[in-house]
DNA sequence: ACCCTCCTGTCA
DNA sequence: TGACAGGAGGGT
């Protein structure tokens, strides 16, 4: 049940008591919630969430209902046996409702999924002359890259974030699409970078971190060539990148 | 490409 | 006290 002294989100909630939580799963940037329908519509009466964390959400699981005040607390569904919690300290998060998953689907596509291949990529790089970092934080053609992924996918793709995106040869498009899964997939599979606060639904740290190569460290000797890192400012996020063996 | 906004916190 | 922070949307 969603505490209405709370708010999360623009869109007013639907009724979620008495539902079913069936699944949980990831789309793109979302972590998406599908609720059962109510015992008395069982027919047409799905509901679906996206929560998007954005730079400080965090959705927390309790296995019990623990009732303690808890500070940035901007949501809070009560479960059998439990609670499902959302902080989010800046509340830059967002709820989105609705009726079916297709609605909560992204316009762009995930660089896991095998729609994206050497040939989607070239399409969708086109002849953009937008530098290649800010390119790839959009959402619009590739879903799911921030701004740590997108300097350390660069990194280890060797190609400097300042090259227009519809520049890049096919040698370094094939590079571009490899170090994006790798880096996808790691990041993943490590529950994400964890700096200060960031921790998934079970209170869990992100691993991440250990294998930033580039990310947060200006100054500091590129792992692979020993060239000084640099931190330079695009579109009004840091970007960090070593010019010795990117470009 | 630039600028701004939303919001709260940490660090030098 | 000011710079900066995992994101994104808006404006020019």
């Amino acid at each position: 049940m969603l505490d209405d002294r709370l708010r999360a989100g623009r869109q007013r909630e639907p009724v979620v008591a008495g539902r079913t939580i069936r699944a949980v799963m990831r789309i793109g940037k979302r972590v998406a919630i599908e609720f059962s329908p109510r015992e008395s519509r069982p027919t047409g009466d799905a509901l679906w969430l996206g929560v998007h964390l954005r730079m400080t959400g965090r959705l927390i699981w309790l296995p019990a209902p623990a009732r303690a005040p808890r500070r940035h607390l901007r949501a809070r569904f009560a479960l059998d046996g439990g609670a499902l919690l959302f902080i989010d300290t800046r509340r830059f998060g967002t709820f989105d409702w609705a009726a079916e998953r297709e609605a909560l689907e992204p316009h762009g596509i995930d660089p896991l999924s095998a729609a994206l291949d050497a040939r989607r990529l070239r399409e969708l790089l086109g002849d953009s002359s937008q530098p290649i970092k800010t390119w790839l934080l959009r959402q619009d053609r590739l879903v799911g890259l921030g701004n740590i992924y997108a300097s350390e996918i660069l990194h280890r793709a060797r190609i400097a974030p300042l090259r227009p995106a519809g520049g890049l040869d096919a040698a370094e498009r094939a590079r571009l699409l490899r170090s994006t899964r790798a880096i996808l997939r790691r990041a993943i599979d490590n529950c994400g970078t964890t700096f200060s606060d960031f921790q998934d639904a079970s209170g869990d740290e992100g691993a991440y971190q250990q294998y930033l190569a580039v990310y947060d460290r200006g100054g500091e000797r590129c792992p692979r060539c020993a060239g000084q890192i640099r931190r330079e400012v695009q579109a009004q996020r840091s970007t960090y990148w070593c010019a010795e063996c990117q470009d």
